[in-house]
DNA sequence: AAGAATAATGACAGCGCTACCATAAAGCCC
DNA sequence: GGGCTTTATGGTAGCGCTGTCATTATTCTT
């Protein structure tokens, strides 16, 4: 219907306006050509496809039908260079590598899913200099809000997110001065409360086995909490093992195996996250090792593959879904940063499983 | 550095001129304001930005000083909307929940990471509609390419994909006729590969454990190919058990569990996927089947957590990342579509693994 | 040395849309 | 009924950038 409407408008020698200079010279209508086809002014048809000021039922009618009848499809670049400002969230996350960041995503998606707003993503491998990159090229196109993980920028990020006539949420982590709202958990707290749970059960040669992302700022904290809990009671981390690079369920279960075979007397180990520990589980299985009552296993995120496994991974429950509805919503609330900055604890749960 | 120049600047009386119709009333420095202080004309400054045309290395140096020195950062809406094209490469995909599609992504961005492109995500849950939803809220911002997952759209998107002035990667899947370029594998030969390993390894009795995603095309067409090779060979699947909703190594568990609470009789049982694959392997840990002697276990993706099990997973190997970085590279070899269509099958492995 | 090619720069218009202000008509108040 | 608000619509002037074409300086030919 609508490419047979389209034909005859043509064949009828209606054709739309020719470009101008001559580069554009493709048919795709603009709000001119609506407006001409509906009988109003392009500001009217502008104000029908934004659904904004008062407009006659008769004139709204017209308007959509031209809109079908064309195909059009507002050009968002014009739009937002005549508005100085886009409907764009800009989202910036350190790692699509597991199912952590995609949570907070689909919390975003949820809040935002009514409004006009798009989300925009972009994936900096944990590294600032990258989301420094990024966070710069996405600004070129004027977002109305900006999501970044952490409070940890460069020094020129930090400033253009200060200085921006944006809203910012930093999501995560609440350890720290935010730019304008943030939103997370403690992850010293988190760490330190995995320390005192597992003293309380008893377990005392604490082993750690990480990865070696310095910039993963939130594991860092968790580890320092950790740490700071065993010194309160008088415990001390007896062996930990880094592996270069990032963290996946391969690295978690060698890392185990180096650690155990220089330190076989540890019997617990704490991993920076769900995926790790999950190695470190299937390393116990194959070198039969009884989890918790010969080592303790203890993870980092709830993720739902943990929860799943013959005996349900002990760790801490991060609620990323909230945080990135919460996010979302806050930034929603107002087009302009308030005086005072927002911090906002998601908190978190000890989930205690069966491995620790 | 920066800060304390344009503090001067300003302190001088040497203001940025004011802008006129007053709403932008900000003091975001624009091409104008780089082009005076470095006392250039504006189109100059623009060629220097874009490293584009011949400019005088002292000149591209003052423009440059000038761009630090203001903080300038282009205004991407106004470049897009000047030259009716953008550098936004928009990805449409169904689910970011597993890492499958994150290593599409990671392909992409690998091969673009040099380019003048940005990736800009959208995500479907596997629902056509939404998918055409945000794809027409992209092309409203004038993409120079666009990738999406497989080869099925609703009518208005595939109109949309096939009269646009851009390139369209059609993703993950070949078996159909592409918009104009497709990268993937065909997964109706994974289902049928599925089959004749089984068959060949002595499986007799299938069932298979499925989610109720209608619209996840490859897994039924993966379905699909197996019940095709179970036929060749006289065989069929005598039980299958379908969770409603996506897919989770939760439901995979649970799904075994039913299946074989009806079904003792079966020997082997395929998932849609790895992450459903590996709850049926915990399942079995759980209650006691030993795996591919009594119950033979068979996935699809072939998921670095898979083969970290004690027992890795047997399955088959997507190339997931290939595929995103072809795709990529394929789009970014022209900027106008080629008459003829181009179909890349980047294959798939059966990894025989120890569960089947 | 005259002409041709190349390098470097700029003037100008316009991309498609929306903020601002103006206008006209209709309803409302006492 | 005269002023007032409210509803509905339009004219105009940009938003900040780049395509096109023109111009001038410089280098290269033969």
């Amino acid at each position: 219907m609508v490419a047979l409407s389209l034909f005859f408008f043509k064949a009828l020698g209606l054709s739309m306006q020719r470009k101008r200079n001559g580069y554009n010279d493709t048919d795709v209508p603009t709000l001119a050509d609506v407006a001409r086809l509906a009988g109003t002014s392009e500001i009217t048809a502008s104000r029908v496809v934004r659904n904004q000021g008062p407009i006659a039922d008769a004139t709204r009618a017209r308007v959509q039908r031209a809109i079908a009848e064309l195909g059009y499809i507002p050009n968002r670049a014009a739009g937002s260079l005549a508005s100085a400002a886009s409907t764009l969230m800009a989202v910036v996350l350190p790692s699509l590598s597991n199912i952590v960041f995609p949570d907070v995503l689909r919390g975003i998606h949820t809040a935002i899913t009514e409004t006009a707003f798009q989300p925009v993503i972009g994936v900096t491998d944990y590294d600032p200099v990258v989301e420094e990159r990024i966070l710069l090229s996405f600004l070129a196109w004027k977002p109305a809000a900006v999501i970044v993980a952490g409070l940890h920028h460069t020094a020129t990020a930090r400033r253009y997110l200060e200085r921006g006539r944006f809203r910012v949420a930093e999501v995560m982590d609440i350890d720290g001065d935010p730019v304008d709202i943030a939103v997370g958990m403690s992850h010293h707290e988190a760490g330190h409360a995995t320390g005192r749970h597992l003293i309380s059960r008893g377990y005392r040669n604490f082993g750690y086995a990480g990865h070696m992302i310095e910039t993963d700022d939130r594991a860092s904290a968790r580890y320092n909490g950790l740490r700071a809990a065993l010194q309160e009671a008088g415990l001390s981390l007896v062996a930990e093992h880094r592996t270069p690079g990032g963290s996946s369920t391969k690295i978690g279960r060698d890392s185990l195996e180096i650690l155990l075979a220089q330190h076989p007397e540890l019997d617990v180990v704490i991993f920076p996250n769900d995926d790790m520990a999950l190695g470190g589980i299937f390393h116990c299985m194959h070198a039969g090792i009884p989890v918790k009552e010969k080592l303790g296993i203890f993870g980092f995120n709830g993720l739902d593959i943990g929860q799943a496994l013959p005996m349900p991974l002990s760790t801490i429950l991060s609620r990323r879904f909230l945080i990135g509805r919460t996010a979302a919503e806050k930034l929603l609330e107002s087009r302009v940063r308030p005086e005072d900055k927002t911090i906002i604890n998601t908190g978190f749960d000890i989930i205690e499983g069966e491995t620790a």
